[in-house]
DNA sequence: ATAAATGCAAATGGTTTGCGTATGT
DNA sequence: ACATACGCAAACCATTTGCATTTAT
């Protein structure tokens, strides 16, 4: 939390309170908000807080790599194999790509017992770069360092 | 293809011209197209089509269970845990309960070779029923049978 | 002092819905 | 004949953006 602070300093960005408020509901933890949820957390003693900027605040975290998202894409695809299988997925251009349902490793099954869920199956989705775009990036490799613009 | 369309009516649905230009389109496969490139595609041939009826075809195709649809949910959701690992999620309450790190399956990387994609980490989301939702499945067991209801 | 962050409101973009008309059964 | 599907336009909802104001550095 402390070290969060030095680090966002660190990488240039302020530390202010709004961010550290929205932290702090981050780890606390436990519960995978959304960002509406952290807003209402956040709001309940901080009414001031607007909506926009826990949006702007949880793309800068997730940008130091201090937070998870989950599910990163918004357009769903469809895919006529309707038998579960894995996909790899371009974090770059979203070109996505199948595996044979054989790729898919097997789960170690006590380790989900303990939730209580009854598993119904999984998906898995492989990130990487697709070949295009690896040769793309190594053209580029000679260009400045541009962290913030990652932002997406 | 012509068993599909006989399921559909076996299940009570229509086969109509627009459906079956969709489900070709999506048996060309190949490209996990999002509803609009399926639009686009269907549009060519038939231009009254419109996008509204793409969108509803594909849930119910969906429903059918004779397409995959990547990426259920839309809202993201955040977890202060950087470090990449797996969940569990329920099909019906979206919960979502976090797994160790320690219960990732290793990925068969011989499968993986042939895609050419530089690897950087992957996603794996079990999908389930959890402990809430599985007792509230018990009590509505004794119910209608809402396939149709089922869309969502 | 000044560049960056905030809060607001408007815009965006994918998806859904309501409704009057057309069509498969 | 009649319920279902269609096409259109409007609605929705999460997220993003522009901009004038405030604030961390």
């Amino acid at each position: 939390m402390q070290n969060l602070a030095e680090r966002m300093r660190a990488e240039g960005y302020r530390v202010t309170p709004q961010r550290m408020a929205i932290l702090r509901v981050l780890l606390r933890g436990a519960h995978h908000p959304t960002a509406e949820d952290v807003y209402r957390q956040v709001a309940a003693q901080f009414p001031m807080m607007s909506l926009a900027t826990v949006y702007k605040t949880l793309k800068v975290l997730g940008a130091l790599g201090e937070i998870t998202v989950l599910q990163m894409e918004s357009r769903k695809h469809y895919d006529a194999n309707a038998t579960p299988h894995p996909h790899v997925i371009c974090i770059k251009c979203h070109s996505i790509v199948d595996l044979p349902s054989a790729a898919m490793p097997e789960l170690p099954e006590q380790m989900l017992a303990h939730t209580g869920f009854r598993i119904l199956g999984y998906n898995l989705r492989v990130i990487g770069l697709c070949p295009k775009c690896q040769k793309q990036k190594q053209q580029e490799a000679s260009t400045v360092n541009q962290r913030k613009e990652n932002l997406e």
